[in-house]
Order: C-alpha cells, then structure tokens, then sequence
RNA sequence: GCCCCCGUCGUCUAGCCAGGUUAGGACACCGCCCUUUCAAGGCGGCGGCAUGGGUUCAAGUCCCGUCGGGGGCGCCA
C-alpha cells in the first residue's frame, strides 16, 4: 500500500512550491490507489504558528487536496522523538554534545574556513569530563555519529545520487532544549507512519543521506525518495516573497480558479504528453507518474495561469463556478440580490464565462447585468456615442417597445430592419445600444444581452441613456 | 570555497532511458480570416537542442570536458 504525505511546517503560508508537492503527493496517491497523509511540522516553536497551520489548511481545501489521515502535529510527539535519540545514544549510534553555540563559532572562526564540519569534540570526551559538564548542569544535545563510507540511494526523479560520508558532519538530533530537528523528526515520524515514497523539493537533496543513514541506524527500511525540481522565479532564483505574491492564497484572492491553479501547478515540471489544455483532478490523477517528472527547474510564469484561468473558466458550467465566485459577488455587493435570482444570474455567467479572465473580472461584469445604475465608460462613449447615436436608440426603442417579446432574434431581426430603413449600417444601432445596455465598448453578441435583460429592462436602460447621455 | 543536481524556442513542454522525424505542441508576441464590439475559433509568422570534443554510417538522444543555472553546507524545516 502506497503511503504519502506532506509535511509543511507552519511558519508562513502555503506558498506555490508547497502546494505543488502536496499536488503531486497527491496525484501519485490517487494514481496508485494509496494514502495521502498530512502532518504538520511545528516542532520549531520560536517560528511555528496555529494561524499558519490554518492557513495551509485553507489553502490545501481550496485546492482540493483532501487527506485521508491527519493532521499530525508533531509538537504533540515529542516524547516519541525523545525516546528514539535515547536509543540512538545508549547504542551508541549517537552521543551528547555538550557544545554551546559560542564555542562551536570560536573553533568555527579559528579554523579560518568558511565551511566547517562539527570536531566531534564530545564525541571524545572523557568520562570525568562528562560528569564535570553534568555536574555544572550544562545544556546537552545530541548529536548523529556518523559512520563512514558512502551513502547512495535510488531516487525516482533524479536517479542515482551518492554523497561520501565524510561531507556529512554529526549533525544535531536532539536540540539542547529537548526538541527534535527535523532530520530526527522527519525519519521517526515517516517510519511510524509508514511512509512508502517521500516526494518532496529538491532543496532536500543534501538532506536525503543524513536520513537514510538514520534509517539504518535505527534498523528502520527507508522509504523511496522522489525530488521534486524547484520552482524559480523570472530572476531564475528560488522563488520566495521577493518575487511578488507567491501565496497560493493570494491567486485564489486574484480570481484564479482552484482547477486552473491545480493545472498550472501540475504541468510545472510534469506534462501528460498530450495535446490538451487542462485536465479534472481525476484525469490528472490518471496520467500522473514520477518518471514524466522533469529534472530541470520551471519558471513561475504568469501569463500562463492567466490564459489557463480564461480557459477553465470558459469551460465550467455556471453552477461549478459559482460557489468560487460568491466571495467576489459579495466584495462587489451582490451577493444578495444574485443569489435571489440565482438562475437569471447563471444565464448572465453563461454569457459573459468566454471573456472573464478571472473571477474578479466576472463579478464586475454581472453587477452591471444586476443594477442598470453603472457609470457610463469614458471609453465606450468615445468610441460609440457618435453622431446620430441619440436619434437612432430613439427610434430603436419605439421598435422594441412595440414587440410583443424581445429575443435574441426579434431583437436582432427588427434593429436590422430599422437600420436598413434608416438606410445605415447595423452597427449604428448596435454600439450605441450596447453603451445604453451596459456602459461599456465591449460586451457579449448584444442580442443575447438584449434577451437576458428582458424587454421592460432594456427599455428602461435605453431611457435612461436617453435621458442621461449627452446630445451627438 | 566544498558537495549535490540540472541544461530543447523568451516561458511551460514533447522527443532522450531502447541514436535515423523538415525537432512537435502550448503561452506570450506579430499578421490575416471570421465578425455588431470584445473574446473564442481558424490560418500563418517569429523563435530552440548552451558549448567543445569523442563514440557511430548516423547524436537533441550515448560518453567526457567546459560554460551556464539551481540547491545544500544551522541546536531552521
């Protein structure tokens, strides 16, 4: 039984690259039929945080990443971490370093190197020394005895990667204060769960040794490692806060569609290799696997969500969108009336999906289908409140007033007939039309917004664009 | 500095593992078509195998070097 999991630690918000493997994490679950695990990684309680842990929460629901086990906390563990280092010390796979920060940066600084690996000073301590260092009570952690040789493993992504022992120093377990670090944590943790495959970011490459010799020492089987390339932003360095919003969050906050951000984020380093634009979260699980995962690393481009965000849009059905687009009904102030005519309004969506790039975009333009109090563009008025334009809507409207219904056809079929009496191009009626039905230059085919408004609507629109619109 | 990883259009990528294609698609950009506007759609254009060597009848694909990029080197995770 495949078993993975992602473990963010809650010291900021789930930021792309997070949320990227927790995708894939969850893809290969799916694909494999197995368990998708969350854990929480809060042992570092200076930098940790309930409103961060949240957060990702929030984050992972949005994209629809659902666990099947967890949350774990590993602030709740620490017994466990404890009792493991102990163990390791008593077999003598580990020893007390009684090392304070200052000594270790005195002897780091006489060195004269820049990088300089742990003296194992505790390691040879004698046994009079020791008791003298407990005596005085001094703080101890404990630190890995690294063995020597060569530690290699297979990884799924990368392949082969090997690392000589020697550039590995003992590197800390137990933290002075009695905390786990994460090397310690992580291994235990993922053994007790019975973690089949890591997939994680590669800046944890450097890490996987010191693991996996972990996982010896303890008598443990590792698990399969898969290192994911890192994200990079235009700059070409790991992206981060200095790259602008990196949130996911803040996509969501955007108008960014969860399936759009899904897909942006799923083709970043992996491709289906099909001829397809975007996939469901079942189809991606499908065809996902970790050989088509890329080695390089992707740039974070935003034109592409972009245009994949119009697309997903332009595909869903309006009730999908819908639950998505109730926040920015709301931020535009209405999100009561809309969901009193929910229908009328699924109507206006199916209209104007095609040419919403985002959510925000879509909000704005139903508020001016819901109130006929909008603002008149400047632009529009430019382009389309030409000579004639006054005259031509007034007879328009006469015509419209006398139909029995107005339709996308009766609509379209009786302007052109005025138009040909008028001897004018269509287009004279048609754009001072759509500036008296929507204040704007651009909109849907406008016979269509002339049947989603309804004839007493539209009559109404026309006279007050009569009424308020200067004389040309 | 040391260690590890990576390198196909500006960007995301297919092709590489099992050498033989005019190196394919998408985004962006530029034209044209369609058209009541804007999108969408259709057609076309621009643009790439980092580089040097080797193996081979044949190299984007295999090997080595160089260059370039990234990551790591914490009592952070």
């Amino acid at each position: 039984m495949v078993r993975v999991r992602f473990a963010p630690s809650p010291t900021g918000y789930l930021h792309v690259g997070g949320a990227r493997t927790a995708l894939f994490n969850w893809l290969f679950a799916r694909k494999m039929g197995g368990k998708f695990v969350l854990r929480i990684e809060d042992t570092d309680l200076e930098r940790s945080s309930q409103e961060m842990s949240f957060e990702i929460l929030q984050a992972l629901r949005w994209l629809r990443l659902e666990w099947d086990e967890g949350p774990i906390y590993q602030s709740r563990r620490l017994v466990i971490y404890r009792r493991m280092a102990e163990r390791l010390v008593r077999e003598g796979k580990a020893y007390y370093c009684y090392c304070t920060k200052e000594e270790i940066e005195e002897r780091r600084r006489a060195s004269g190197k820049k990088v300089w690996k742990y003296d194992r000073r505790c390691l040879h301590l004698s046994q009079e020394e020791k008791e003298r260092f407990e005596r005085e009570g001094r703080p101890r952690a404990v630190r890995f005895l690294v063995p020597p040789g060569v530690t290699e493993y297979q990884d799924l992504i990368l392949g082969r990667v090997s690392v000589k022992n020697d550039e590995i120093e003992d590197f800390v377990l137990l933290k002075s204060d009695g905390y786990p670090t994460y090397h310690l944590s992580v291994v235990v943790d993922d053994h007790l769960m019975k973690i089949t495959h890591v997939i994680r970011g590669a800046d944890h490459i450097a890490n996987t040794p010191k693991q996996i010799l972990l996982y010896r020492a303890f008598g443990w089987e590792p698990p399969l490692f898969a290192h994911l390339p890192l994200i990079l932003g235009k700059d070409r360095k790991k992206l981060s806060k200095r790259h602008g919003e990196t949130s996911v969050l803040a996509f969501r906050e955007r108008g960014i569609v969860s399936l759009a951000m899904v897909n942006f984020l799923a083709q970043l380093s992996w491709s289906p290799g099909e001829d397809k634009d975007f996939y469901t979260m079942e189809e991606l699980a499908e065809r996902f696997s970790l050989e088509k995962v890329r080695k390089s690393n992707p740039i974070f481009d935003l034109d592409k969500l972009a245009w994949l965000n119009s697309k997903v849009i332009s595909a869903l059905s309006a009730g999908d969108i819908w639950p998505e687009l109730l926040p920015f009904l709301e931020r535009e102030g209405i999100k009561e009336e809309s969901e009193a005519k929910k229908d009328w309004v699924f109507r206006v969506i199916e209209l104007i999906k095609e040419r919403s790039r985002d959510l925000l975009e879509m909000a704005r333009k139903i508020k001016r289908y819901i109130r006929n109090d909008f603002d008149y563009s400047e632009d529009a008025l430019r382009k389309h409140w030409k000579e004639g334009a006054k005259d031509g809507l007034r007879r328009l409207r006469q015509v419209y007033a006398g139909l029995d219904s107005l339709d996308a056809a009766s609509a379209e079929a009786s302007l052109r007939a005025l138009a040909e009496e008028m001897g004018v191009k269509a287009a004279r009626l048609i754009h001072p039309l759509r500036v008296a039905l929507l204040g704007e230059r651009v909109s849907p085919p406008i016979f269509h917004v002339v049947e989603v408004l309804g004839k007493e609507e539209v009559l109404l629109r026309i006279d007050r664009a009569l009424r308020e619109l200067p004389d040309v």
